[in-house]
RNA sequence: GGGGGUUUAGCUCAGCUGGGAGAGCAUCUGCCUUACAAGCAGAGGGUCACAGGUUCGAGCCCUGUAGUCCCCACCA
């Protein structure tokens, strides 16, 4: 007997402790055994910057779902957790930090740099992990990774040198994405575009051979002074004559020629279009093809170049280490240094000055910025790393189209498939320290490139001994794309966990990563390991606040999870991120639902609780069949349904459905009805059936707490380890399975009859508004008296009932009674003091319109030839089934009022 | 410019392959019924955005329209 058990629950005292002794008792660890299936989960690292936040605690939630439900269901499960250095987003944060004491990484150093960086990430590394504990996350944390440790770093090396050796890495000079304050280059999918008002200026330059002026409108006057051609559409009629001239570049009276390209379109503009070759994409492209030379006119901290950058470009040039394709640099002369901000202003000031700024256009277009401090981008011509991606994507678009790997939902295959049929080159290199550096040695003597695991002590082609590495570090994302199998011991391909755990078996995260990161997963896994690393996507929303905004820090509106946590409990908080979400949708996070869950939780408690303070028995054990009660086999039959379908729903990924129904389960059936009927035997002398009952009730509340686990890990750890139970944890007992000797479906229809009576009874009640207290005698009069058989105890204990008669047929004394019908019973109740016979009359008039309601839609079906022709079998006997029951219920309802 | 999501009760959202509309919160009524007032019992509240179509039957499938959100794209 526990009856000392609070009214409340209190999550805090409970889940730490729980944690703790999960944890060292070695719960989480990933066993690999030979006579079972693994699961696997590369839980997605989450950056060393920062701390927890929703988007974390729903990811982690819903991996942890499926970690406990696939343990529970007997398959080898192991969920390999870790941090991401994140290259950039860390290296920014760092540098802001040092900026604090006054430092750059010019003052420290590298070495000094990197001595500074590693303890940022001990730091916060530490708590994250501290963090996802406290959400409740079964990892194993024995096999925890960051991808920049040995085993990651190992793997990192082994594809760099690989694809460099196959020729799909390769160095060059082309267009990529800078970000002038982050000081490094960025690749396309980490441009993010922003809608900004800007101007459409026109422009006249003169046509050197005719004099004309032809008109070129552009977003960025500033780039002009890099141009190299300007061109037109071969079949522009309007330029016909112009074809193979040239035009003289307004500022700097630079002789450039017009071109004839596809890039300029008719339709747009004044169908000319300046050609920047070095500091625009497309305008690359036409250099490409028309061999345009390059000139850049920016430099990398995003000021115009002056004598000095030229200087060092002709110095460089003179060392013959000039490599192919590198931009020359301009002397922008009165606009050198100035920011290109400044310039754009200078340049139209003096466009405007000379009267060739015909007009100016107020526009909006997107500019596109840096996703990480949303610096306006400069398209730059650079020299950098690039993976070659075509013969990459191939493979991971066609394991995609073949329904090898799948995503949940399923129109996520889409946008996957659209980014991967158009990928281009991946540049990554990046221009930080904190990363991966790239394993290449260059040369001093030659400039040949050498490319190895471990640094050369000599070149490969001169011999030379004197070697520089290359100081740019990887994209972070080339080492997040190993994951799956760099934390499982590739390249180290007889490592144990690898052969047993890999491929991984189903990947979780958040829609906004899928061309990031899921994609490059993709393609990595196939062309290293030759295998997908994983086999399902299941990609989830995510959190917004309470009015559907975006958390983010700028707004200040972001709801920190372990606060949440600290409130409510970890089992509130996971519950609600599942409960009434759906697959790849987003989701809100308000105050009220978390209180509604942190309710939940509480009912839970008290359901227990009472549970506890009635059981006598030590071991449960559910009783022979002939010894259960209608009520018994009702709720056995019912948990029996739940537990299929929860299992179904789980297996296919509806975890908020599941949710839903546990929660249905446990609050309106199993509380609301059987705990309260189960007070009847309980309070009764009767020894066996109190032990029977017991029984029952604590083999439901088991398997409703194994239902539950996954979500609620806590709260039904600790009340399992209350009840009887096996010995261990919960968390390691097998899941629930349906049982073909517990379904019993003609009890549970005669169990919904006699709550149909129960109902109609409370209804009538609350309709006269009878007190609580005054208890009545209520009388059923039923064709078939052995159906209420149990109906007396039912009502007694749950309609206010003081005693029950059944009766086959209706008697005298009956008359002058309230009365009330179901379409299988008549009740009757002495009440009558509480109402007069017009208000009774009109208010079994209105059942009794419901009734024909009922009849009339019934009969509309039955009436209809073409739905009793074409309707499934099932459809027409419900329909049948419909009207027995309207025809008897208005039989009943018009015997009642004509006995008025 | 292309693609996708979404539109269901006052609010936040579920609704599995088409078979008479659901939950939580909020509202109203009555209850401290010996697990729980963070609770119990009952009630009200919806032309499922709009217009067509397919079907015996549409919240669900098809077409179009509108609002809203997002993603992708080189628009000078």
């Amino acid at each position: 007997m526990k009856n000392d058990l609070p009214k409340t629950y209190d999550p805090g005292s409970v889940e730490k402790k729980i944690y703790e002794k999960w944890e060292s008792d070695g719960c989480f660890r990933g066993i690999i055994d030979p006579d079972k299936e693994h699961y696997s989960i590369a839980m997605p690292p989450p950056n060393v910057t920062g701390q927890l936040h929703m988007g974390h605690a729903v990811d982690n939630t819903m991996q942890d779902i499926l970690i406990r439900f696939k343990r529970m269901q007997g398959y080898s499960a192991l969920w390999i957790p870790g941090t991401d250095h994140a290259a950039i987003a860390t290296e920014a944060k760092i540098v802001e930090d040092m900026r604090k004491d006054g430092l750059t990484k010019a003052d420290l150093g590298r070495d000094r740099f990197m001595e500074r960086a590693w303890a940022w990430k001990e730091k916060f590394g530490n708590r994250i992990v501290t963090q996802l504990k406290t959400l409740g996350s079964s990892c194993d944390w024995e096999r925890e990774h960051f991808t920049m440790d040995d085993q990651c770093s190992k793997a990192v090396l082994e594809v760099f040198v690989k694809l460099y050796n196959e020729k799909k890495i390769y160095r060059g000079n082309r267009m990529i994405n800078w970000c002038p304050k982050c000081q490094t280059s960025i690749s396309d999918a980490e441009v993010e575009y922003e809608e900004q008002s800007g101007h459409f200026w026109h422009i006249l330059y003169k046509v050197k051979e005719t004099g004309e002026m032809l008109e070129i409108a552009t977003t960025r006057p500033e780039t002009m002074l890099g141009d190299t051609a300007v061109a037109i559409n071969e079949a522009d009629p309007r330029y016909k004559h112009l074809h193979g001239m040239h035009v003289i570049l307004p500022l700097i009276d630079k002789e450039i020629p017009i071109v004839c390209d596809e890039h300029a379109d008719m339709e747009k503009g004044t169908g000319v279009v300046k050609i920047t070759p070095a500091h625009d994409p497309n305008d690359f492209e036409v250099g490409e093809r028309h061999d345009l030379p390059r000139v850049r006119c920016f430099t990398y901290d995003g000021r115009m170049t002056g004598a000095a950058d030229v200087a060092e470009y002709e110095e460089l040039k003179a060392s013959g280490r000039l490599t192919e394709g590198e931009p020359e640099v301009l002397d922008c002369g009165k606009y050198a240094g100035m920011t290109t901000d400044e310039a754009r202003k200078a340049v139209v000031a003096d466009l405007e000055a000379l009267g060739i700024l015909k007009e100016v256009e107020e526009i909006k277009h997107d500019v596109g910025t840096c996703y990480r401090c949303h610096t306006t981008i400069e398209p730059m011509v650079s020299k950098q790393w690039f993976v070659r991606m075509k013969s990459l994507a191939e493979p991971a678009v066609k394991a995609v189209e073949d329904g090898e790997l799948k995503f949940v939902p399923e129109r996520f295959n889409k946008i996957y498939l659209n980014w991967m049929r158009n990928i281009r080159d991946w540049c990554i290199s990046r221009q930080l320290w904190w990363g991966h550096q790239i394993p290449a040695w260059y040369c001093d003597d030659c400039g040949e490139i050498n490319v190895a695991k471990t640094a050369p002590c000599k070149c490969q082609k001169c011999g030379c001994e004197s070697l520089t590495r290359d100081p740019d570090t990887l994209d972070t994302w080339f080492s997040s794309a190993l994951w799956p199998f760099s934390i499982l011991g590739w390249p180290d391909t007889e490592n144990e966990d690898y052969k047993y755990f890999y491929p991984t078996s189903t990947l979780v995260t958040g829609y906004d990563i899928i061309t990031f990161w899921v994609s490059r997963m993709i393609f990595s896994g196939i062309a290293y390991t030759g295998k997908l690393p994983f086999d399902t996507v299941v990609i989830h929303g995510i959190v917004r606040d309470s009015q559907g905004r975006k958390m983010s820090k700028s707004l200040g509106n972001g709801v920190d999870p372990l606060e949440v946590i600290e409130k409510y409990g970890a089992d509130a908080l996971r519950f609600m991120l599942v409960q009434g979400s759906s697959p790849g949708n987003d989701m809100r996070y308000s105050e009220e639902k978390i209180i509604a869950m942190r309710n939940f939780t509480n009912k839970i408690w008290n359901a227990s609780r009472f549970l506890l303070m009635n059981m006598s028995i030590d071991k449960t054990e559910l009783p022979a069949e002939d010894k259960l009660a209608l009520e018994d086999k009702w709720i056995l039959s019912k948990l029996n349904s739940l537990i299929r379908d929860v299992t179904q729903n789980l297996e296919n990924f509806d975890m908020g459905v599941a949710a839903q129904k546990v929660y249905d389960f446990i609050w309106n059936v199993f509380c609301d009805w059987y705990i309260e009927l189960a007070k009847n035997r309980l309070s009764g002398n009767d020894e066996e059936k109190k032990q029977n009952v017991e029984n029952v009730l604590a083999y439901v509340l088991t398997d409703l707490m194994k239902l539950l686990h996954p979500f609620m890990p806590f709260i039904t750890e600790e009340i399992y380890q209350a009840l009887p139970h096996e010995e261990g944890y919960l968390m390691l007992q097998s899941w629930p399975v349906f049982r073909d000797g517990l379904c019993f479906p003609e009890d549970e229809e005669r169990m919904e009859k006699i709550m149909e009576a129960v109902r109609t009874v409370r209804e009538t009640r609350s309709g006269l508004k009878v007190p609580n207290s005054r208890k009545a005698h209520i009388t059923i009069v039923t064709a078939d008296p052995e159906e209420y058989a149990e109906a007396g105890d039912f009502l007694i204990r749950l309609a206010g009932a003081s005693e029950v008669s059944i009766a086959a047929e209706e008697s005298e004394e009956l008359s002058g009674m309230v009365s009330a019908a179901t379409s299988d019973a008549k009740l009757f109740m002495p009440l009558k003091e509480l109402v007069d016979i017009e208000s009774e009359r009109a208010r079994l008039n209105k059942e009794l319109e419901k009734a024909y309601k009922e009849l009339d839609f019934v009969n509309n079906k039955l009436n209809n030839e073409k739905f009793m022709s074409k309707a499934p079998e099932k459809v027409v006997a419900d329909i049948r089934d419909k009207e027995t029951k309207a025809k008897a219920l208005i039989q009943k309802l018009e015997e009642m009022i004509n006995a008025l």
